[in-house]
DNA sequence: CTCGTTTTGTTCTCGCGTTCACAAACTCCT
DNA sequence: AGGAGTTTGTGAACGCGAGAACAAAACGAG
């Protein structure tokens, strides 16, 4: 994808690395609520259900945080992972289209606990602007320029149904998003430099059917 | 061709494939719906967002149903992918929790076009049975039993607070569900058989910040 | 201070997945 | 029928990630 041409200090963590330091985020999170000072990378694998190689391999990217012979200090690691992700500070987010799921992430606490703060909802349908949920009032999709201009949105959530996911992807593109989660059933393309990230509650579910209807053509025999 | 032998009838697809071959399947009922014949692998790796190279040498594992020199023909393939998948008949399905995410999962209509059925909604908030959501009326959650034994229900979805999803998971398992896709912010244990996919939207915005992060470390230089 | 214990950080190897490149196979036109 | 053009299916090269294994480092006991 985007080639990171320049001869830069900073270290480029694996992409499969970066995808598991949110769950070695959440699980030290949990230890620390439970009292826990320090762990090991054998506790931390198994809080977070990787292997514990795989976890010190992981961690040396980031640098050297623990004190062999001990481990890990709880708080000081969360730290330095949530340092590392860039979750230190709170970034704005928007989410266009509020129905169904837009609701349910609007309402989701989980947002603000872990960094994200919902700056506005927006919506095309001009019904729904009078609604208020979860304390923040609806706006009309118009007004993703200004909102994103006054409070700096790179992130942006599409909950739209999948023929308007493009367009809605295009707009903020426009506006100056460069990371875009997407909801709906569709592939989106965008210029090079922003990046998509898909979730798909179908695709999930084939999964499992297909290792499903392995499992049930081996059993009966 | 692979005649199917009963002993080794089937072929295990790579993973990495099973994941892309639902959206191959999307990709294929669109394609169909705009009155799309055939396309040439060039064609559907565009619609699908991957390199042609890529989709030739999954559809590879299933067989060979394509005709070189002309492409495949897209209804023809998107049955061969659904059967593989194996969702040519409906898969039933519980959903737990019926909270802000239940109430969406409910009322998502995609369910049932992609080749599953809700069979039940559960709670274990009394104060919820009363309602009706999509048409289908909340049960107390120690149905669960009795609704997996009398409809073969296989997969389940978990959508309760994380504190509960592992209690959850374990009562689907012991009525015999074998594979749980979990919402839920939470490490799940399973024992060996049993299928857990995870969806995590906390995770899918870290991993963008994360990217953010680094282009603006680079951007201002 | 030295030795034994514990646990990290890293090296090495192997397997999987991605991509390239091309022969094989099919259609169409003359 | 034969040749030109098109597109599939796959062998081979390559790079990345997973996991095992171990040396290096810290700590405590005596
Ligand atoms: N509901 C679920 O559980 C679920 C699960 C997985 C995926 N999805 C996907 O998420 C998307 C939303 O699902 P939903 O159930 O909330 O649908 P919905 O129809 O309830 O809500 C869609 C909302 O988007 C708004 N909208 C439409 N076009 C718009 C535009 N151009 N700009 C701004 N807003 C616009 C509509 O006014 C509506 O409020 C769909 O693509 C669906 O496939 C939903
Ligand atoms: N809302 C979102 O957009 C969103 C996004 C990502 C993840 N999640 C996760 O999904 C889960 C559900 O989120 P939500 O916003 O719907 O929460 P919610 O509190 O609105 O709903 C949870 C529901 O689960 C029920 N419940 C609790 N314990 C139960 C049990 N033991 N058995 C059966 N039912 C039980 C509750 O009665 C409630 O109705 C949470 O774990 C949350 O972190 C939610």
């Amino acid at each position: 994808m985007t080639a990171r041409t320049s001869a830069e200090s900073t270290r480029d963590i694996p992409e499969a690395t970066v995808a598991r330091l949110p769950v070695y985020l959440r699980a030290l999170t949990t230890l620390s609520e439970s009292g826990t000072i320090t762990c090991s990378s054998e506790d931390l694998a198994q809080a977070a259900g990787v292997n514990s190689a795989k976890l010190r391999k992981d961690l040396s990217y980031l640098g050297s945080y623990g004190t062999r012979g001990v481990g890990y200090d709880v708080d000081y690691l969360r730290y330095q992972i949530a340092r590392e992700i860039g979750v230190t500070q709170d970034w704005p987010v928007v989410i266009v289209g509020i129905g169904n799921l837009g609701h349910a992430l609007a309402n989701y606490s989980g947002f603000r606990s872990r960094g994200f703060r919902v700056v506005a909802l927006l919506d095309a349908d001009p019904t729904r602007h009078d609604e208020v949920v979860a304390g923040i009032d609806v706006r009309p999709f118009d007004d993703l320029e200004q909102i994103v201009r006054e409070n700096g949105v790179a992130i942006g959530v599409i909950a739209t149904p999948a023929i308007a996911a493009q367009d809605v992807a295009d707009r903020m593109v426009a506006c100056g998003i460069s990371s875009i989660l997407n909801f709906a059933a569709t592939v989106l393309s965008v210029p090079a430099g922003v990046d998509v990230r898909k979730v798909d509650l179908s695709i999930e579910l084939q999964i499992l059917a297909y290792h499903e209807q392995r499992k049930a053509q081996v059993e009966p025999a």
